[in-house]
DNA sequence: TTCTTTGCAAACAGTTTGCATCGTC
DNA sequence: GACGATGCAAACTGTTTGCAAAGAA
């Protein structure tokens, strides 16, 4: 009933013919847990802290391994860095957090709607997009 | 009556009291000129047409100043690469088109408005922000 | 056994910086 | 003359790659 098994982003891996090393499985774990949006260095912290001793260059060819596969989303913010999350089902935006750099998501049909017409009068369909909202906590 | 000389990037950048150089002089007139979003080798290319010698750090130099001083605007689009544009007075949005790398800029007050809304609801308020969708042209 | 993945180090791309020199104000 | 800007080369950060060894399927 709730969220099966096998939906996990070591089952759809496997699924898409991906060998399943002890690396991988360490990555994955850590890439499902994540509530934010990691990036590479993060990822790699996290890993080395459960296993030591996997190289960076393995977090990066995983990540695009992993993206290519569509079992993961690449996010580029302003800071320059490339962030991941596990491929959403859903599609939603993102408000990061100036002050703390927290990356939060959100879904809105409305504005989805009207990127919808805009495009649309002005002659073009969308492929994606990307809203990212720098906000600040009002503080009460 | 039309927009009056002295708003130029030139003009701008000398009330901030910033030095006018050879250089500079150049690098702003093709920042001026350019209507699509150059990122700094494209801006070294074109600099380096009119008056060979400059160095390619001069140029990110120049950029890093001009936006410290809010002359111009850097942007980071999904291709990684840090790309520039003249301080726009009105805010604006981006098309960027998947087929030719194109950039448009386009103008939604609803979807600025809605913005807030949402902002404001999660208990944020809105830094700045930033729209790109990624569009096909519609073939007729 | 085959074909993929890993570690490691070297190579890259984009960007920044230290320093002596030069040029604008 | 003072102080900001430039050129050049070296340094740095994030990311990719060649290759031989290790390991999944």
């Amino acid at each position: 009933m709730t969220g099966s098994q096998d939906d996990t982003l070591l089952e759809r891996s496997r699924r898409s013919g991906l060998r399943i090393t002890g690396q991988r499985r360490v990555i994955l774990e850590v890439l499902e847990g994540a509530t934010d949006h990691p990036d590479v260095e993060e990822l790699h912290r996290k890993v080395s802290a459960i296993e030591p001793g996997v190289n960076i260059a393995t977090v990066y060819r995983t990540m695009n391994t992993l993206a290519e596969h569509g079992l993961i989303e690449r996010h580029t913010f302003e800071d320059g860095r490339t962030r991941f999350e596990p491929a959403p089902t859903d599609h939603h935006d993102h408000f990061i957090d100036v002050d703390t750099g927290e990356v939060i998501e959100f879904v809105s049909d409305e504005i989805e709607r009207l990127q919808e017409d805009i495009a649309r009068k002005h002659g073009f369909e969308i492929v994606s997009h990307k809203l990212e909202l720098y906000v600040r906590r009002i503080k009460d």
